[in-house]
DNA sequence: CTCGACTATCTAGTATTACTAGGTAGTGAT
DNA sequence: ATCACTACCTAGTAATACTAGATAGTCGAG
């Protein structure tokens, strides 16, 4: 991935994971597959797992261990009260900053 | 600052300070200021030398050695064609990330 | 039956960037 | 002389995404 876009990403895929998580209690490998349809092609799956390790021991997130039949076991996320307001912290921070940098983009000479 | 809004910042303070510089070359003084009239209240000094620091290592910046009538003589950066190129880059960049956020943001339970 | 493909998770070590927490210096007013 | 403001710089730390693997289960092709 483009160095910028791996910078530019940094505090943004936690909170992207966690809504994704909120709408749709899922596993690491679905989530990296959900992620790919969305444009984050080239997030790397390592860079999830991580992630998920870290939003768990935050307390973000409810865990259970669920069979698969098609390889092993899944590790199955779910955002917790804690994790939603996390989110909803996220979405407003995002709001602000996004309608900061719409503000400077606007004023920018072309 | 909050620990979130320092990450969401990476990757894009970068493209912001250059924006700056390109419709005005100055200091890094002068861009703290310019950064806190526009949301940034909080960045660091430090960050912000840092960052001059590294764009002009980068080479897209040009330098100049300036006396200032207020104190020591101010190092006045101005955006070359390479900066440009990394603006045009960073904003195509940013929207392509705003439109994945926004299509999420959109698609969530709330 | 073995090999590859797909499912599924995890880890160690690296790079980048913003932070804290200072230091150094010039100018002018009290 | 001391303080405030201007102006720049640095060393060390924290957080997050990356590379580049390892480990394991299931199933179909050969």
């Amino acid at each position: 991935m483009a160095r910028h876009e791996t910078e530019m990403l940094k505090g943004t895929l936690e909170g992207v994971v966690l809504t994704a998580l909120s709408t749709t209690p899922t596993h690491g490998y679905e989530i990296v597959a959900w992620l790919r349809e969305r444009g984050f092609e080239d997030v790397a799956e390592g860079t999830v797992y991580a992630l998920l390790v870290r939003i768990e021991q935050r307390g973000l997130v409810d865990v259970s261990r669920v069979p698969s039949d098609k390889g092993p076991s899944r590790k199955v996320y779910s955002v917790n009260d804690l994790g939603q307001g996390y989110i909803d912290e996220f979405w407003a921070l995002w709001d602000t900053l996004a309608n900061r940098l719409a503000a400077i983009n606007r004023g920018r000479s072309r």
